[in-house]
DNA sequence: TTTTATAAGTTCTTTAAAGCAACCATTAAT
DNA sequence: ATTAATGGTTGCTTTAAAGAACTTATAAAA
């Protein structure tokens, strides 16, 4: 059966995830990162069958996380950019790099380093921190019931 | 066809999505961080069908996101919960549920508050940050190749 | 102590989606 | 003018997700 929607969960991770939570809509978001934004570009680095590469692209851009552009010349070509939307996951995919490097690679070290580009330097950890600075693991924190909680 | 395996890509996000990249996996490491250990506290929370369930508590045991322990009761009953590697996706998790909240619930707040648990004050945005402590965009930065990049 | 309920799966059927390949219409290169 | 590349679309096959029914074992209730 269809997967099932996770669109009206009243959780933010859940809806997160109905935009973003399969696993080629968020290569394509690595790649646009990365500066990729073609049909092509896509296709190729990915290795995704084309209808289900159309249909992403589709989604994601339904979603306001890329948009369409088409290129000066006309005709179907188009590029696909991240929006604001699109480039604030950003942190979401360097945290999962980095836990991917950590536990996924071993010995290898990691395949590709995230560096400031004015400094040259690679970015700190990902990390959750409180208010006065200090770096929180998951058994640091608790939850509380915000203003958007329905049920 | 099946689903084509991210496990040799030679990427972080690739092979991280290989392990927790489809929204189920994603639920139950965000109930598994909240608490619930239990088969039936994860099928009620999440809704899943239950042969999905089994399947992918299988995999995030094999993959050592979750350790399966036996209660001491015996019998079949089983207690899940994160190991250290799972307890690392935090910074995911949350980065998650904050952009969720910024982009997806709109003016009616978000459903959940991460708090300090000491402080009680709500922990700050998860961001990629340089080695001076800069905020950095992704147009901040930029990639190069680390000592395991293979091909 | 028999019945009932709950937990944790397993099995079976249906249906949707992923993968593959072939095809098509434009645009760009030769 | 011909060929190749781009950006898809269409149709077929296979797989996996959803849903429900069934199983076995333990715990609780009568």
């Amino acid at each position: 059966m269809a997967r099932t929607s996770l669109a009206d969960y009243p959780c933010s991770i859940a809806r997160t995830l109905e935009v973003i939570g399969d696993q080629w809509s968020f290569l394509i978001i690595r790649d646009a990162l990365v500066g990729r934004k073609t049909f092509t570009d896509f296709h190729r680095s990915l290795g995704v069958s084309r209808n289900v590469l159309t249909q992403r692209l589709e989604h994601l851009v339904e979603n306001q996380v890329l948009c369409k552009q088409p290129t000066s010349s006309g005709g179907k070509r188009n590029l696909y950019e991240l929006t604001e939307r699109g480039k604030e996951l950003f942190p979401i995919v360097v945290a999962m790099l980095q836990w991917g490097d950590k536990w996924l690679f071993g010995s290898m070290g990691e395949p590709v380093q995230v560096l400031d580009a004015e400094t040259k330097s690679p970015v700190q950890k990902v990390g959750v921190i409180a208010r006065d600075g200090q770096f929180l693991q998951s058994r640091d924190v608790m939850y509380r019931t915000g203003p958007g909680k329905t049920d």
